[in-house]
DNA sequence: ACCTGAACACCGTTCAAGT
DNA sequence: ACCTGAACACCGTTCAAGT
């Protein structure tokens, strides 16, 4: 068990000043969120707190009261906001696409590019508890799930199995991206004390000693094509035979 | 944005008392984070404070203080043991096995128990930032690791293999069994207000409304296996050729 | 209409004081 | 040796009061 840095108790109340550089202007649910994540990716999740982020704005803190229901609501705000980025993603439409393929691999890669580009927003995307059963993260938006679920339905899949490659596939992704934003807030680390817990001794375990250069490796590019590739193929697998013996008039 | 119930601020004060059946005894860092483990199992990750775990245990709040850092480090202590429990589970073990391909499918039969055995753990145990960059959660214990490493290593994969086997097997488990749980969380659900979110209108995703059935329907069991049968299946290429051309001496 | 001061009920954490 | 009281520096949230 470790010590850990806490950001209340006395040691961490240095009188920072986040007050930060964003304009002045009228106050706004759609302004206060996006300060939110902006905050977020530079101080961490655990940094937010309403009153600070009050001051990010320019404001008391309570004031964020009158335009966000509370604490809770606004980190739902963040993350719908984060996921909606998709649409704003060119490399990512919810209609034009080169059939499902194309569509799954763009999808996958406009996910990875957010958990990316939101490191420290990306767990709360992840675990935060969906609105539905059926709402799986990190995908959790209706209109993307609709636009899966409608691109493979149209390519020949089966209702049943439209529904399978939208839960593999995103399974695939919490996973793949969790685990690759994760570590790369290792490498990056909290800035603070270099984490003096030597972990453990590492003579006991030989094997991991020796594997150690492959471990730390960021290997998290290819090992993501690699899977998704997998995924892909796996999924193919589910589509009717490629019109083996359907229609023989099929040729002409 | 959606309302959402607050561990603080005036609502939730009803008094609730809890004071809990703990038997009284000496207090210890071994029973205070097995005390945590219980009531986050009973009452929820957010509903954790040092004063109600303290009443808990029958006792003041400060005096855990006495035996842990501090309420970073108790969360630290509460994933390790709960992966922990990893060790007493009979049909997992490090040593005795049918070959890797047994080996993993315990293994990850071990952590799905886990998951569903603490459904309010485990985002703790998917999140938490891991000690090192190659301790990927949810096999965050370094004796797991080496040993999974080892059976693979013993069974012919190459050193980079084994390393690729470790980190697709955490991935597949982390996505899985995070979804899984989030899953079950939502279904039970807190058991507050029953959530009066009517989430948004179905009505503009025919699709979506179409395919609801497939995807209420609790099918995590069956997904767990045939994705995990299809990550074997995978990791199976990675395997040096089944000896087909190499001692011609072999038939005898 | 929108923000602030002040207040309330909590937090995590420390430490001198009790037993 | 181990727990508690009291205190400190924060929290989230509400609401009457200011502008």
């Amino acid at each position: 068990m470790t010590e850990r840095d806490t950001p209340r108790g006395r040691g961490a109340s240095a009188a920072v000043p986040f007050t930060a550089s964003t304009g002045r202007s009228a106050l706004d649910q759609r302004r206060i969120i996006e300060a939110a994540v902006r905050f977020i990716d530079e101080h961490g999740l655990r940094m937010l707190t309403m009153q600070r982020l009050g001051a990010y704005l320019g404001v008391e803190g309570m004031a964020l009261y009158r335009h966000v229901p509370g604490r809770e609501a606004l980190l739902d705000g963040v993350v719908e906001s984060v996921v909606d980025e998709l649409f704003s993603d060119p490399d990512v439409h919810l209609q034009a696409h080169a059939g499902w393929v194309d569509y799954l691999q763009r999808l996958a890669h406009g996910l990875r590019r957010i958990a990316l580009a939101h490191p420290e927003v990306f767990p709360l995307v992840a675990t935060r508890p969906p609105a539905a059963p059926w709402v799986r993260p990190p995908l959790r938006s209706l209109r993307w799930i609709e636009s899966l679920l409608e691109v493979m339905i149209e390519a020949g899949f089966s209702d049943e199995n439209a529904a399978a490659v939208y839960r593999a596939f995103s399974s695939f992704l919490l996973g793949y991206l969790l685990l690759e934003v994760s570590a790369r807030g290792v490498e990056t680390g909290p800035v603070e004390e270099p984490d003096v817990t030597p972990l453990e001794d590492l003579s006991s375990y030989p094997i991991l000693q020796r594997l150690e250069p492959h471990l730390s490796v960021d290997v998290a590019a290819e090992d993501f094509e690699e899977a998704l590739e997998a995924l892909l193929d796996r999924v193919a697998l589910l589509l009717p035979r490629r019109r083996r013996p359907p229609r023989l008039t099929e040729g002409k």
